[in-house]
DNA sequence: AACTTTATCAACCGCCACGAT
DNA sequence: TATCGTGGCGGTTGATAAAGT
């Protein structure tokens, strides 16, 4: 076992996507939703192994992604969690919205070993070195004291980067607070930031903005059309509530990372009344794509892969020829607009999109 | 300008867990 | 129970860009 039997294939293309690559993935999934990936290539006519098509998916075309560099928050949140979770990058990417375990371990072996490094903090265990270290370190280099390091002031119990008040995430846009959300509801998908449209013609995540103005001059995607996906600003509160804790192996990592998103929770309930925003929880949402799903495609076990991350928000304005088309596979009854925005937060790229008779990339 | 070193990051590899048969 | 297929994860590699000499 261990190797995949659709890596043993041979002919299939390995390295760098090609922007006609993307293409056909991003066209195939936005259609079909995530199901099973060892069948995407073929459906989707490409020479790629499965495993090659959802990494890609999942680390560069998933239209929920945040690009760009990581900002204070996101540095000191990711160090927190590392200290609680070790390398369990997937978890860590988990509480970051926007952001792929991939890219965190990246930064991680990149930029911040080596900053907490500098500090004089291990980076495996996030404590001050040793004193063992600090008399190697002696022994080797005797002219260089100890004292030139600059050593934060670190509790017994852990690093001074744990946040554990949830003004943390209200003050620093990791979480949707009621007002932000009220922003969030009264501007089009156009007036976010960041926002991305993904450019398969130059390779690059383009600003929205920028994409409008492009696709108001050279009509991209047809006459009347406009598609912009964004990252939603974040998880919703009740997604903080879907934190396993369980997986902590111990009851002090559990107790600390729970009290990073519990009171946003009670927060939420009691606020939640005030929201404009209509919210389809996991249950709900699977029920909405069950009944929706006519296109022939698997959802089963769709209520547990789908992704809390994954929060897509399409503002797609059709054309009057491109609304009332229909799919080739059929059965699906046309809508000339959806709002996604309403499937927040735990929609996935689900068949609600494929009902939405969605193609974007047929008017490039 | 040419070459070398370092940093970054997309993608691959190999392993594990789990469900289906 | 054993085997197989698949999804998911973390470690690692290799290509490229940027910085340094």
């Amino acid at each position: 076992m261990g190797r995949h039997s659709c890596c043993l294939k041979q002919k299939l293309r390995k390295g760098l996507w090609s922007p006609e690559e993307d293409e056909k993935l991003f066209n195939h999934i936005t259609r079909f939703g995530v199901g099973c990936w060892s069948s995407v290539p073929k459906q989707a006519g490409l020479q790629r192994c499965g495993k090659s098509c959802r990494l890609r998916w999942i680390n560069y075309l998933r239209p929920d992604l945040k690009r760009g560099m990581f900002s204070q928050q996101e540095e000191d949140l990711i160090i927190s969690l590392h200290e609680l979770l070790g390398n369990r990058w997937a978890q860590i990417a988990a509480q970051l919205p926007g952001r792929t375990d991939n890219e965190i371990k990246n930064f991680w072996n990149s930029c911040l070993k080596k900053k907490l490094m500098k500090q004089g903090i291990d980076p495996a265990t996030h404590k001050p070195h040793t004193e063992a270290y600090v008399k190697e370190e002696n022994k080797t280099t005797e002219t260089i004291t100890t004292t030139s390091m600059q050593i934060p002031s670190i509790t017994s119990q852990g690093s001074s980067f744990l946040i554990s008040d949830s003004s943390y995430y209200e003050n620093n846009g990791l979480s949707l607070t009621e007002p932000s959300r009220e922003i969030f509801n009264s501007k089009s998908a156009l007036d976010l930031d960041p926002l991305f449209c993904y450019d398969f013609q130059s390779g690059y995540n383009l600003p929205i903005n920028n994409y409008q103005s492009q696709s108001q001059s050279q009509s991209q995607f047809g006459l009347n059309s406009s598609y912009g996906f964004t990252s939603m600003p974040s998880l919703t509160n009740s997604d903080h509530a879907n934190v396993s804790i369980t997986e902590f192996s111990d009851n002090n990592s559990a107790s600390k990372i729970s009290s990073l998103f519990m009171n946003d929770q009670v927060k939420e309930s009691n606020s939640s009344n005030s929201s404009n925003m209509s919210t389809i929880y996991p249950s709900q949402m699977t029920t909405t794509m069950m009944e929706n799903n006519n296109a022939g495609f698997s959802w089963e076990g769709s209520e547990n892969k789908l992704d809390p991350l994954f929060q897509f928000q399409v503002n797609a304005i059709k054309s009057e020829e491109f609304g009332t088309s229909s799919w080739e596979e059929g059965h699906i009854q046309t809508q000339n607009s959806i709002d996604f925005s309403s499937y927040h937060p735990l929609t996935s790229l689900s068949e609600d999109l494929t009902e939405a008779n969605f193609d974007a990339f047929h008017h490039i």
